[in-house]
DNA sequence: GCTTGACCTTCCCATAAGGGGAAGGTTTAT
DNA sequence: ATAAACCTTCCCCTTATGGGAAGGTCAAGC
């Protein structure tokens, strides 16, 4: 099966399965003798969960650590876990600085008339008041 | 004064104040006879204008916007509302993205036993049951 | 007056995670 | 046989800077 196959079927653009075997994410695929690179089954398993994960906001650093141990028969839950929480936390905070700007946003935005007069409470906050 | 001293003065440091320059977000400062670049409050209030909107999450070309309707005394107050709001938008809809993650993450993570064991709805999770 | 250290200048490379597109080889279908 | 639809590698683009090199400048101390 050949890389835009592949792509249509795992949602992975080709672009990014070249990308991901040049980072070393995954094995270099077999080519053919003409140079086309084919893949497997195993191979389009691999890029699906590779997707997975990066719907999940996982780095890509993380997706490599998380394949390793999909691959681990010896794993342990609690390392995947672990990584599971770190993320989490990660995403949570990102979540609370976002909703900080939204919360000051809005506390501006409800102060301003929103009219065709010039004043407004918005620019007058990025002035100065606050830090 | 120097482009250290209103770095510091600012919180903007002397990478940003020249790279602002540079994209044409502020004007090019004045220069010494030696080149140095000088600035006065007025240039130190514009830079601390970009530091509080960058806080709140403005992405370059919206802070050029604001920077204009700034500058712009017959400015109406209804334009940088509809700025404000776009931009809380977006920051919502990054939220929502970031929260469906974890909640996604955190069902799958409060099913996993987290021991020795390698069984791991995390990673069954990416393998997958689930889009 | 000279040196030294702390400034400043421009310039180039790197980031994360690819997308766009060029130049050229391959395969498949008509 | 030829054209369309693939594929390959290669290089430049993105955001908003940071790091660092090579070299000019300024202020202080001796």
């Amino acid at each position: 099966m050949n890389i835009g196959q592949a792509a249509a079927a795992t949602g992975v653009t080709a672009k990014r399965i070249r990308y991901y075997e040049q980072i070393g994410l995954i094995e270099p695929a077999g080519r053919t003798g003409s140079g086309y690179r084919h893949f497997d089954e195993r191979d389009l398993h691999t890029l699906r969960f590779i997707q997975r994960a990066r719907h999940l906001g996982f780095p890509m650093p993380k997706i490599a650590n998380l394949l390793a141990l999909w691959r681990d028969q010896n794993r342990s839950s609690a390392d995947v876990k672990r990584l599971a929480k770190e993320h989490i936390a990660e995403l949570e905070q990102k979540i609370a600085e976002l909703q900080s700007m939204v919360d000051t946003l809005k506390h501006l935005a409800h102060q301003c008339s929103g009219d065709e007069r010039p004043d407004c409470p918005i620019i007058a906050g990025f002035e100065g008041e606050q830090s």
